[in-house]
DNA sequence: AATGAATGAGGCTTCATTCAT
DNA sequence: AATGAATGAAGCCTCATTCAT
């Protein structure tokens, strides 16, 4: 057998390490809250002693940075694709709300992290970047949603704001109940979301 | 003996005064996190030292309980009336978001409180009205839902514990962004609520 | 009686408090130098809590800083009284050894910290005034020299930077081994001091 | 078997490298102090790891006592030399104080340790040699100025041991300006050192 | 001869809380 | 009703040191 690619010695390099680590971090971030957490609670989730983590991370902050900015690049990795294909309002909305359930999907403590933290973080010059996506995720938004009104596809007789806020956090906060692995995909989740917030869920006549 | 005066444990204070300063420690709690907030912060704010709060209160946790639970009573009181009015389940659901705008409205901070923190508070003894709350409000949602899918006037095609958690989420989290004297009246804001939650934001052909 | 003026009820407001403090700060610091002296020990020496001092101070850091900087004010008020007062330079350079020695005699402690810890600290923006305080000593004694050359009272035939740094730390060292309310006064250490200086101690034939 | 090699704890590795290294960590603790100065720094400096610096020696206090006895050990050598040749007092003292300036030449870093620290070193039991060298200094140094009082070559109206005191420390201090390969050479600066120390900086009428 | 990862002790600091006044 | 000072527990982080590789 050519033997399949499997890990060799040094299976355990830094990045791994790190990301195991991280994965960990986020765990206990989203669980109990940033500040509540303490660093030894991590260490001891990882089964080492709370000092040993300084070897792989600076610092308590910059476990927290880490975790949130790999998860805003992975999203805007995404976003983006979506934001370039050239797609109708309605489809752009529909695509976007399937990939953030995909991302809560992946990252779902990250996205948890970001729901309870990311309001007085982005306070910290550390953490100007959340203000940045913010920006850039309220513009590809509302602008979609202002496109779609003006094409006649979405309902003009709504405050927009309020229906971007309606439909940003309809969407986000699910990462707050989402288990990875239970009974609905994410796929599944976003068609049931959409489903409700593009035709309501009363029966119509 | 006529009655020895009861001495409680605090509250010799005037009921006015407890009131400002849970009002203030509120608000710092919501913008910073119950962790977040030093108890010195909301003395900061009051205009006393730190020391002093505890002529008022017991503890730190202790104020956190009293805005918790006042709002919570308050809101039953609401619900309370709403779901003995024998209305159906669309009106049911209309008044209940009606008056759940209405409580952030009023308690915004409070809401904001116990949205970021009531998951991990449920845990403690002392918190444990949370989850009968928690544990009511699905009862009376989920019902409500139930009974419109089983009238005919709510879809039955979607999954009811998802349509449960998009309406319940899609109103609370509302307080995240939501201050008082903005635009929009809590009535306005839950007529536009209602009508993207039961009909949609797509335009209808 | 009138009462001697004595101390009433609060004899130990702030700004004292801090006093007494500081000079148990500084003299654990002068002895065991500024890093290798915990906080601990600090507050054992005044017999509280290590996490009681930072009800007075900031950190360790501001109370080397206010050791220091109280230091180099009042060597500087007896510095520019001296240097105002328009002598001529050998009897300037008497009045500011002098007026060293009586430094030296009345923060013993700060003075032995500044010999130790000043190199380093300079680099640090907080500590700037270290690195100011050195250039302006610097002119100050340098400055004397110069003229004294000139004017024939001190020896030409010296490199005039050696000789400055000679007396200059002829001087301070002293700090390291001076214990207030030895035999010798400061006045009579400076006269002996400045025999030697001036005058050499060889016998002259 | 003609001695079996002795195997001592470390010292595994080439003296040469060993020097080397003693070298950085004498630059380095001479720079910051000792307790300032963390093992990673001096390994950084080295360019390896602060682990591998175990491989070499024992602990951090090993390579300062390492630095402070090689230094000891040759500044005795130089003195003995000095102290047996037979001279005068006042030559004996030229000769000191010229061998001085040659060590501070050679070993400038240990001998700006050895001032910052020798006094709380000289406590533990291991750099029980800094007392007994601070000794056999003292009984030389003084030793040699009382019998030139005696002699009548040294002024008798001073006390001794002030006058002890300032041409140790005069001497020593320039530790923490020497810089080698200056323009003056360690034989020069004593020049002018002994020359200001015998016979003063002021011009004799 | 050196690396990479971890340990364990201890350091500085924060903070809820207490209490005499 | 509030202040000023202190307590004590706990938190984050640093660092000398160890050890398998």
């Amino acid at each position: 057998m050519p033997a399949a690619k499997k890990k060799t010695t040094t299976a355990n390099a830094s990045p791994e390490r790190r990301r195991e680590l991280l994965d960990i971090a986020a765990e206990v971030f989203a669980a109990q809250g940033y500040n509540a957490t303490t660093v030894r609670r991590i260490a001891d989730e990882a089964g080492m002693l709370a000092g040993s983590l300084y070897y792989h991370f600076d610092s308590k902050e910059s476990m927290l940075d880490e975790i949130l900015s790999t998860f805003l690049t992975e999203l805007w990795d995404g976003y983006d694709a979506v934001l370039a294909a050239g797609l109708g309002p309605r489809e752009t909305i529909e695509a976007l709300v399937t990939e953030s359930f995909r991302e809560i999907d992946r990252h779902r403590a990250a996205v948890a992290i970001y729901q309870k933290e990311s309001k007085h973080l982005a306070d910290q010059p550390r953490f100007g970047y959340l203000t940045d996506s913010r920006q850039k995720f309220e513009k590809a938004w509302l602008g979609t949603l202002e496109r779609g009104v003006a094409d006649g596809v979405f309902r003009a007789d709504l405050d927009i704001r309020l229906t971007y806020r309606f439909v940003r956090d309809t969407v986000w906060v699910a990462a707050s109940w989402y288990r990875p692995g239970g009974q609905h995909s994410p796929e599944e989740i976003a068609r049931q979301y959409l489903s409700m917030v593009l035709d309501g869920i009363a029966v119509r006549e």
